[in-house]
RNA sequence: GGCGCGAUCGCAUAGUGGCCGUGCAACGGAUUGCAAAUCCGUCUACCCCAGUUCGAUUCUGGGUCGCGCCUCCA
């Protein structure tokens, strides 16, 4: 049975659906004014493996991402672009739907957009208000007053005594209190026209919490099991999403909340705001896509993941000894439960998601296939890399898959072709020659029964 | 200042109260015309100090160092 860690709770608990058989969670996704970077692949690969397992395991998952495409830096970034917001939007998330593709990551069952939930944000705020944890501010912001709110702070453990000693938030006027945090935005002349809604309170957009709260509960129902993201969206973003979500409905708000560890540089945080972020879209023009799927499973997803060129190297390496166990083994595979490496592996999945283990079962298995070349083994070496979204190509394929500029193909045929004669006319300083030539140029030939193979190192 | 996380073999990442971690790299051997891949083997780690225990890397307390959140951020 899983078991996964709750950041509620801040221990690991056994996980127990709301409805039998039945799963629903909701993911923070992207604000879309920019590409994608490591860390937000990191995110998207997690819960893509998460969803995975989930179904895997025999649950009926309807699994949410949404897209933030309203908030400030939109609204700036159009405006720096002389575009429109819709078309800056629409934009990147093209980039980022091509990026996840990239990375193996399936589509959500939805990706609500926030622009398209606004009646449901509104109806959410009015809730608040006749609940009475909404106000109209002095500005004609509408603030939620966050001391009214009981259970405030149980999800990123502070308390709002504790945040107010550390206080280093500029007071924004209006706010009856520092800590109070904006539901709706009151429109503003410099505002685009395409940035304005009607509402009860007057013209304006959404403040950057309540899209999540309208979404979930619009797609999910108020009450659902898993609400995921990263750790930093814990707080404030995530305890905000509770005190809207329970203050509106009055019900409990999701059962088990998970927050994926960062990606750094460094030893630092990799984000927009300290600058040393790599986008998705250039690590994959010198590392293959699921290397980078690989790098970012072969850690366990609350751990903190230490980008460098030297670990990507070495995540490259070490899927390349899975693929070599897997050459002349390309047949569709499905998993053999019963049989223990998948037994081992489900105990480690089953552990909050423990595919650092899991890998270590997938070496295993590719030892075994080395040793005895056993096909049963190979099989379920490539059924049990297709449960975490990897290993599902041709080996060959991934073995050969060129960097943006190498040899062609061709040209590496002709030399082994060439070698070859070389090789029978018993000319063996030729033959040597070439490899040496080949190997320069990151070819590396593998004399075997069958013939030379080759790869690219 | 408040709250929290981490410190494991050369590098990276798991995990456990006593016995096999795993990948990469390195070294030796087998294999190979030479290689590569593979196999066998070697290298046998757990920040420091106390405590609990028959026994601690694993539990408790203290310390040191690193990181994160408290402000937009996945």
């Amino acid at each position: 049975m899983l078991k996964l860690y709750n950041s509620l709770a801040r221990t690991p608990q056994e996980f127990v659906p709301i409805e039998p058989g039945r799963v629903r969670m909701y993911v923070c996704g992207m604000t879309v004014y920019d590409y994608c970077h490591l860390g937000h692949a990191r995110v998207m690969v997690v819960f893509d493996m998460v969803a995975r397992w989930l179904r895997a395991s025999g649950y009926n998952v309807t699994y949410v991402r949404n897209i933030t495409d309203i908030d400030d830096k939109i609204i700036r970034r159009a405006a720096e672009k002389g575009e429109s917001i819709r078309t800056l939007t629409d934009r990147f998330i093209a980039f980022m739907n091509e990026d996840a593709a990239a990375l193996g990551v399936l589509r959500p069952d939805a990706e609500p957009r926030a622009t398209e939930f606004v009646p449901q944000m509104l109806d959410i705020i009015g809730k608040l208000e006749r609940n009475g944890y909404a106000y109209a501010a002095g500005n004609r912001d509408v603030c939620y007053s966050v001391r009214k709110f009981a259970g405030y702070g149980k999800l990123s453990g502070k308390s709002i005594e504790d945040l107010r000693a550390g206080e280093r938030v500029d007071v924004q006027e209006g706010k009856q209190d520092p800590l109070d945090f904006v539901l709706w935005k009151h429109a503003k002349e410099s505002e685009p026209a395409e940035a304005k809604w009607d509402s009860p309170w007057g013209a304006g957009r959404p403040g950057w919490h309540i899209e999540c709260s309208a979404m979930s509960s619009q797609l999910l129902g108020p009450h659902f099991d898993i609400h995921g993201g990263g750790q930093d969206l814990q707080f404030p973003h995530h305890e905000n999403e509770i005190a809207q979500s329970e203050g509106a409905h009055g019900d409990t708000f999701v059962n088990y909340w998970m927050h994926n560890g960062f990606v750094r540089v460094d030893d630092e945080k990799m984000s927009k705001s300290l600058g040393n972020f790599f986008t998705i879209r250039e690590v994959l023009k010198q590392y293959d896509a699921e290397v980078v799927r690989f790098f970012i499973l072969r850690a366990h997803y609350r751990s903190p993941l230490n980008y460098s060129d030297a670990h990507l190297d070495d995540a490259r390496q070490a899927l390349t000894r899975l693929y070599t166990a897997l050459k002349g083994f390309d047949g569709v595979a499905a998993v053999d439960w019963h049989e223990a490496h998948a037994q081992r592996f489900r105990a480690a999945m089953d552990n909050d998601f423990g595919t650092p283990e899991a890998m270590e079962v997938l070496f295993d298995l590719a030892g075994e296939v080395n040793r005895t070349g056993d096909a049963k083994a190979a099989a379920q070496l490539k059924a049990l890399g297709g449960v975490l979204g990897l290993l599902q190509r041709p080996a060959v394929e991934f073995l050969q898959a060129a960097p943006a500029s190498g040899m062609s193909n061709e040209a590496i045929d002709a030399q082994i072709a060439a070698r070859i004669a070389a090789k029978k006319a018993k000319n063996f300083a030729d033959a040597d020659r070439i490899r040496d030539e080949l190997k320069a140029a990151g070819i590396v030939l593998e004399d075997g029964p069958a013939g030379t193979t080759w790869r690219r190192a």
